[in-house]
DNA sequence: GAAGGTTACGCACAACGTAAACATG
DNA sequence: CATGTTTACGTTGTGCGTAACCTTC
């Protein structure tokens, strides 16, 4: 799994429509939907309920945005880590 | 930055021998290789001293080593409440 | 019938293995 | 000179955009 597949699920649960949420990532609405797509057979769980018209966290789609959210944080202080000399 | 690369690293800071890192990730250890300095590049801190015949560990190496446990295991906590139905 | 999500197709880039090159003890 | 890491090169797979298709209000 990639990161950034992580942070396309954050995005869309957070605008709940997959143009807005594709054009926040630079990506194209298609393969936008793909991503989501591959997390959620990667997964083995429906994240997100779309009826064509509505888009809908799932009670695992909620959990598993919680988690990611941890995930992209600790991944900022990773990053932060990396760069700083030690402890000034 | 994709997941498998963190795991890469870390499996390399037990090891510090990349030809068994690289065997414990069933890749080549070319690859392996190009895998560990990608990270270190796109992080912009080089993370393993290597001396052809000695690796180890950097300052910056150790920090993220660490933070990258913590990823691994909080993507560990995202899968498992992915597929468990809420709280039985 | 218009807006929004999905599927099909094609191109381009990046992952990967193999093997040769380079470095160190 | 033997062990171990890096680089070069060719092949294969996958990411991605475009556009057509399906569904709902």
């Amino acid at each position: 799994m990639d990161v950034e597949s992580l942070r396309c699920v954050v995005t869309l649960a957070e605008e709940l429509h997959f143009g807005r949420a594709a054009q926040l990532h630079y990506v194209s609405a298609g393969h936008f939907g793909r991503r989501i797509q591959r997390v959620e057979r990667h997964l083995g769980a429906r994240l997100f309920d779309r009826t064509s018209r509505r888009v809908a966290l799932t009670p695992a789609g909620e959990r598993v945005v919680a988690h990611a959210r941890t995930v992209l944080a600790e991944l900022d202080e990773l990053r932060k880590s990396a760069v700083c000399p030690g402890r000034p």
